[in-house]
DNA sequence: CGGGTTTGACCAGCGC
DNA sequence: GCGCTGGTCAAACCCG
């Protein structure tokens, strides 16, 4: 019986997970996501009734042994025959077992349900994490009444990925969503705040996770269509007014990579509008301009570098103003990580009084740097870093699912890896809220990574997505909704290690 | 012919 | 003010 509940239980996070990926590697409209999402409410639903059902079937049997038990104990008494009492002392030790089956039961839905408590708990203690870094920046919004409104009419968490939000018109947007009418489950309170609640800390969870769903959310929405209407497109210059708003604008995310390729395949459609030769570097640098939509103020810089010329840096600048397919996605919340970082930097300016001008990731040194030096703080995805021979190839301390190691296929997916990433996405959250994640161990993640990357240039892509889209909120938010992702360095070492691990899966699948 | 690329010109910011 | 540099524009060109 034991091992039955233990069984149910783990059969209900296996099928939650499995849903979970069915609905994040849909590439379909966001009306079929949001139906993915109600068919994976309604199975887990189905599958916590499953759960249930250990009862359920016990309650049948027991019914059907109370009955029985009850009928058996009127017939003795009408009949009390030898062979009777017998099976009645069957029935007996049938119950006493029954009871102590339910006890077991009652014990690991308490476990679960603190498990889950647990979980909540940390979600909740990063949010407040993050709250308080960001407090500052963001304390005249909140007094503005900025913060007022946790959840939009249709469901949509607005507190977290505003502070995340990058540009003003966001932020005017979100007060202009302020002034809407409550919705339900509307609080005052701040979403990081401590005495969050745990349907807070769901909503939050739902929020930073998209995939998770929203299960009170509305029917036909498209998730890209709905959070771009929040976040409607802003001219760049126009959004830009204040000098810290323009430090957000100019805010770069740099990936370096070897490759043999012109340009890393990140999902989007560009244009060249220009080539120049930079100072210093006889490699040309190229300009792209996002292509998906009109006006879309994303640029991006592809140089080859002048030390390593096999080495591709790539340097992507704003936010997307319209809705990207998955893949596009994942790359283009690079952007707003790498800018809520930077914010995050600059907060530290604000406290300490002088900002470190290059901003080492914790423990994640060789992988990502932050650097703040004018006039655009950049983000500095290093993925070209060789790993020393010996380094085992996994030693990771939580195993992926067959199911998620990298595609064979060359291109690799993001999004199936940013899926992959996100069965174990609890596992990162707890990273997420862990900055002490340090030192070797994880140095030689990030060189595992680089072996990955080395194996196969297309993986860098691949890889910085999954990054992305784990940071960025699961993969299926929209980018101008990127900016769910946190603005903590703790963050991007979730991101060192999703990165890693991430390599992991890929060099299993290379064995 | 439409869309993308190339490339010289133009502009703005910055340092001297 | 001038020159340098990075970034962008736009006409010419290329290609499917």
């Amino acid at each position: 019986m034991d091992l039955s509940a233990t069984f149910n239980s783990t059969k209900l996070n296996e099928k939650s997970s499995h849903c979970e990926v069915d609905f994040l590697s849909d590439k379909k409209s966001g009306f079929v996501r949001t139906r993915r999402l109600e068919d994976f409410e309604v199975k887990k639903k189905i599958k916590e009734e499953e759960l249930l059902d250990v009862n359920t079937g016990l309650r049948l049997l027991t019914g059907n042994n109370n009955s029985s038990s009850h009928q058996s104990t009127l017939e003795d008494d009408d009949m009390g025959t030898p062979g009777n009492r017998k099976g009645n002392n069957e029935v007996n030790v049938l119950q006493a077992e029954l009871e102590r089956v339910n006890e077991e039961n009652l014990r690991l839905r308490s476990m679960l349900e603190q498990i889950s408590n647990n979980y909540k708990s940390l979600h909740n203690y990063f949010n407040s994490l993050v709250l308080t870094s960001n407090g500052d920046q963001h304390m005249e919004q909140e007094k503005t009444g900025g913060l007022k409104n946790q959840e939009t009419g249709d469901g949509f968490m607005m507190v977290p990925r505003q502070f995340m939000d990058l540009g003003p018109a966001a932020v005017a947007e979100t007060d202009n969503r302020s002034q809407s009418p409550p919705s339900e489950g509307q609080s005052s309170e701040p979403s990081g705040s401590p005495s969050h609640n745990s349907q807070g800390l769901t909503k939050d969870y739902r929020t930073i996770h998209p995939s998770f769903a929203d299960d009170r959310k509305s029917g036909d929405h498209d998730w890209n269509e709905s959070a771009f209407k929040l976040h409607p497109a802003k001219n760049g210059d126009q959004a830009a007014a204040g000098a810290g708003e323009a430090t957000m604008r100019k805010a770069r995310v740099s990936v370096r990579a070897r490759s043999e390729a012109a340009m890393i395949i990140d999902g989007c459609q560009w244009r060249k509008y220009g080539q120049k030769l930079a100072k210093g570097n006889p490699c040309p640098r190229a300009y792209y301009r996002c292509t998906m939509a009109a006006g879309c103020p994303v640029r991006k810089q592809v140089q080859r570098c002048a030390e390593d010329r096999s080495i591709l840096i790539t340097t992507y600048e704003g936010n997307h103003n319209h809705p990207l397919p998955p893949a596009a996605t994942a790359m283009a919340s690079t952007t707003s990580a790498a800018a809520c970082m930077l914010l995050s930097g600059s907060m530290s300016s604000a406290d300490g009084g002088i900002m470190n001008p290059n901003i080492l990731i914790p423990s994640s040194s060789t992988v990502a740097t932050i650097s703040a030096s004018a006039p655009f703080p950049t983000v500095t995805l290093d993925l070209t870093h060789t790993p020393p021979p010996h380094l085992p190839r996994s030693h990771f301390p939580f195993p992926f699912p067959a199911t998620t190691a990298a595609p064979a296929h060359p291109s690799y997916p993001p999004q199936a890896l940013a899926n992959s990433l996100l069965n174990n996405q609890s596992i990162f959250s707890g990273l997420q809220i862990s900055p002490g994640l340090e030192a070797a161990g994880q140095l030689s993640l990030a060189n595992t990574v680089s072996a990955a990357i080395t194996a196969d240039p297309n993986f860098t892509a691949a890889l910085a997505a999954a990054i992305t889209t784990i940071i960025g909120g699961g993969g299926t938010a929209p980018s101008n909704n990127q900016n769910q992702s946190s603005c903590t360095t703790a963050t991007a070492t979730a991101a060192t290690t999703t990165t890693t691990t991430t390599a992991s899966s890929f060099l299993q699948s290379q064995d």
